[in-house]
RNA sequence: CGGAGAGUAGUAUAGUGGCAGUAUGCAUGCUUUGGGAGCAUGAGGCCCGAGUCCGAUUCUCGGCUCUCCGACCA
């Protein structure tokens, strides 16, 4: 990609509005835009992070066998009155269209995938069972705030798991809890985001939260200096220590919910009658397990956590680019030659570059590659080329180091 | 939803009851080229509605929007 085609460009100052630094690094870079409180645009950088966040939750859903579909965002109010939610859940967007009728923006998706589910779901062989999707919710906010940390339509991944009785359900529950864990730790959190108990859960007591630690956090949870398990504030009251291993020291932090796992059993598989024949030819209620993911929410907290002073630094899995390849030739037409190939030989072997081809100064193309925090940068220039060919440094270095192109581009051969 | 504050150019800001200014960004030209350079020229703006007034971007009222604090948050 061409930066100088890029649509969206970088500024100097964050908007006087913003005041939480995920949401400034993120809009002065060019990858969001506020459309109103809580609602924002992926720019196409902003685009291909979230798409690369996406693409890791897609290939772990798929691992633990969840199958993706795409249900729709508009609800009929029928599904929302059967479980109650419609008169009980404040934070329901409702619509009402040119005939009267109403409707439900979805917020969560229960009310539609068990009635989905009631038309597949009949006998104790098509059990366990697990769907999810990755989609636009809707939640109205009373206010809305931290960028895009709490919006009002935000990008969800919702999985719903299916099962035929509570140990199969806590089976799992277990498995989700480790996929959780991997989905975080490639998404470079891991080490700042844990298991959380929480209340809520039915058998085991406790519902489970992964709260990622950072000062932009809206939660306080207890985190066990010991195991790294922590508890959130309504567990502290009636749990002494630590859950898991017993330990008394706990460490109090503030910390974002990046995502949850959630014991349904048959909150909503009742309301919808879903059940399911055993073998003796019965009818058993269907027991359920909730898993959700906000993608954008993810994205935010990773800026939060790993952002510096002069921009976005991104871990290498999540980088909207492979490499910022910086033409830094000046009018030296043969240097930006250079420059030009060796863009077109990055592109030609599929790697994803984001090439300045800009006509600005050196400390302008500089300022914006730490603002836009490309993992890897690359500079071409008559110094560099003197030196032996590319200057490279890691966005989280302060000092680079010359190599010659092959070397470079031997980096990216698969 | 309760409380507080704010809406002036793409962005950030100054200011005024009577021709609205600066920076940056943008356009053009020249100079410059390893950490947000310089000169010149140019385009671009007072959230919406009502009221007071000879005259309102400014004052009053209403609305809308945004931000912060609180409450809420499967």
């Amino acid at each position: 990609m061409l930066q100088s085609q890029l649509f969206g460009k970088t500024r100097k100052e964050a908007p006087a509005d913003e005041v939480a630094k995920n949401a400034k690094l993120l809009i002065r870079a060019g990858y969001i835009d506020k459309l109103q409180s809580g609602v924002y645009t992926y720019l196409p950088l902003g685009f291909r992070v979230l798409k690369k966040i996406e693409t890791i939750i897609r290939e772990e859903m798929n691992a633990a066998g969840g199958q993706e579909l795409l249900m729709p965002a508009l609800h009929p109010k029928d599904n929302w009155q059967t479980t109650g939610r419609w008169d009980t859940m404040d934070d329901l967007y409702k619509v009402m269209d040119s005939s009267g009728r109403e409707n439900a923006l979805g917020p969560t998706h229960e009310e539609i995938v068990v009635p989905l589910a009631k038309q597949f779901i009949s006998s104790y062989k098509d059990l366990p069972l697990s769907v999810y999707q990755i989609q636009n919710k809707f939640r109205m906010e009373l206010r809305a705030k931290s960028g895009i940390l709490r919006g009002r339509e935000f990008i969800m991944k919702d999985l719903y798991s299916f099962h035929r009785d509570e140990a199969d359900l806590a089976r799992y529950y277990e498995i989700m809890k480790g996929v959780y864990k991997r989905v975080f730790e490639r998404a470079g959190i891991g080490e700042v985001t844990h298991l959380t108990f929480a209340s809520g859960g039915s058998f085991s007591k406790y519902s489970h939260e992964f709260q990622t630690v950072t000062p932009a956090g809206e939660d306080i949870i207890h985190v066990c200096t010991k195991c790294g398990v922590a508890i959130n504030k309504e567990v502290v009251a009636d749990q002494k220590g630590c859950p898991e291993c017993g330990n008394e020291d706990l460490r109090e932090e503030k910390a974002i919910e990046v995502g949850n796992i959630f014991e349904l059993k048959t909150k909503y598989s009742a309301p919808f009658e879903l059940t399911y024949k055993d073998e003796a030819g019965n009818d058993q209620p269907v027991i359920m397990g909730c898993y959700g993911i906000g993608l954008g929410r993810l994205l935010g907290t990773v800026v939060e956590v790993l952002g510096d002073e002069k921009g976005i630094v991104w871990p290498e899995a999540i980088s909207p680019f492979q490499v910022h390849l910086i033409d830094l030739s000046g009018k030296n037409d043969a240097v930006k030659d250079e420059a030009k190939t060796l863009y077109e030989t990055l592109e030609g072997a599929g790697v994803e570059v984001l090439f300045d081809d800009r006509d600005l100064r050196a400390g302008e193309k500089f300022a914006d590659a730490d603002l836009l925090g490309i993992g890897l940068r690359a500079v071409v220039s008559e110094k560099s080329l003197a030196a032996g060919g590319v200057e490279l440094k890691r966005r989280t270095e302060t000092e680079g180091k010359v190599v010659s192109k092959e070397e470079f581009l031997k980096m990216f051969a698969k």
